[in-house]
DNA sequence: CGGTACATTGAAGGGGCTCAATCCACGTGG
DNA sequence: CCACGTGGATTGAGCCCCTTCAATGTACCG
């Protein structure tokens, strides 16, 4: 699945949440190398583990490094839903870490690098790397602004704008770290991931991505998905991307 | 519409954000006079007036005083889904107002008292007032959860379940900033609100309520409601009402 | 070559929607 | 004091989107 997910990356390299931190505030040399070792002790966590688990009680984030995981719940009778699908770059174990008990898991989808972040260090941080806390404090931000609009999607939009909504999400966030082109990309989920995602039945997945080909707004060969009309299906889905970016308080930190 | 709500509190006695902050971390006299000066300039605003508006630009966070008001975004062709309800003692604002241009808006379903809370101010807590930074991040965290615990809500839960948590979660917040006693308040919301919140048609909603008052579980007069069964209700909708508090940064900051 | 994971398609049913009417409480002005 | 308007709750009928259940196809892998 998403082999090219997985390249080795050198660890001299950005790493992609340096590259997202970067968009944000300019960052300085010393802080490019506080990230670095922020990253470097990882861990691997194959595929379909746990990173981590609902009910467990945790001291501190992660980072992922490599791979895509997703955060989830499952009700009682077994149906599961994802809150939100962790692409390298983001932090894993917001908000849920900071409660008693982790409130959701968190599984691999593919084989995954991760390192991690003690809540002491990112408590230091508002001290002596302000710029870096708020960028990270922005981060949590988007990540609540894309609860929001999943929210949206489910309670207020028909599956066909779910699914174009839920593709461009996707393309954008792949884009910004790298992953993406202007308008294709490795879909690492199957149909019933998305499904779980969406709040639909994977047999409603399959018909509504089938529609979707048929109106010629995006191609799917394999894996790759190819967004063919970006201006129809942003329209079809009210996708605005201005919650994937966008900070203001970059201004009130440009003269810490 | 719920005018105990709206009953005048004097500004010495514990405002809502100061019981809710004070449950995670004990604070110092010096804290809570901070806390106090933070929503000494208070505004007014109407019944049906927005706070925040989509698309315009924030330089600060609000504090609801008093008053209920709801988040929300409508789609181009008028359908609207309530993102969240804002109670006494929550913030306002995030996250969309830290992004360039407000991502949602915000609009009092009664007449509210407000307190604004300049970014820049909120920046210098993590410097001045560790402690009180940390309970104001927690609560961001605790926002965030309530989105995760309604997408799951809109997504995997039928109409019964999707009232019943959420008529349980609101009771649980009534409750924490003292406008509930153990399981009765009155409702701030009409059944077009509460249709609009869990992504359903009012029909639907009233008959939902209905079902559920005939099940025996619920008892509604007039515009309290009244829950007759927390053991039954909580079993049906799956709710555990710990993303609702418990954090465990309290212990690292002991001995900030 | 059989097994597993996933995609695809069909048929039937139901949960929730739309549309529409009615009811009720309340406030307001003649 | 009553007629009327308004906002909200309630109820019914018909329908459609999406689900469930089930079968089939297909690629890959040990």
């Amino acid at each position: 699945m998403a082999p090219q997910l997985l390249s080795t990356r050198q660890a001299c390299l950005p790493t992609p949440l340096t590259r997202k931190l970067a968009q944000l505030v300019s960052l300085t040399v010393e802080e490019i190398a506080v990230l670095r070792d922020l990253q470097s002790a990882t861990r691997l966590v194959g595929r379909n583990r746990e990173i981590i688990s609902e009910g467990r009680k945790y001291d501190g984030l992660f980072v992922l490094i490599e791979g895509v995981s997703i955060r989830y719940r499952v009700l009682h009778d077994g149906r599961r839903q994802i809150l939100n699908i962790t692409l390298p770059g983001d932090f894993i174990g917001f908000p849920g870490c900071f409660f008693e008990n982790a409130l959701y898991s968190i599984a691999a989808l593919t084989d995954c690098v991760v390192s991690s972040m003690p809540f002491a260090q990112l408590l230091g941080f508002f001290e002596t790397y302000p710029r870096l806390a708020a960028a990270i404090f922005w981060s949590f931000s988007c990540e609540t602004a894309m609860y929001a609009e999943h929210l949206i999607d489910v309670g207020r939009r028909s599956a066909l704008e779910r699914v174009a909504h839920f593709l461009l999400e996707l393309a954008t966030r792949l884009q910004v770290i790298g992953l993406a082109d202007e308008c294709s990309y490795q879909m690492p989920l199957t149909q019933e991931l998305i499904g779980d995602a969406l709040g639909l039945s994977v047999p409603h997945v399959n018909r509504t991505l089938r529609q979707l080909r048929e109106e010629n707004l995006v191609a799917i060969e394999g894996q790759r998905v190819v967004i063919k009309n970006v201006e129809a299906l942003s329209r079809l889905a009210d996708f605005e991307r201005s919650y994937l970016g966008r900070f203001q308080l970059n201004d009130l930190l440009a003269g810490t």
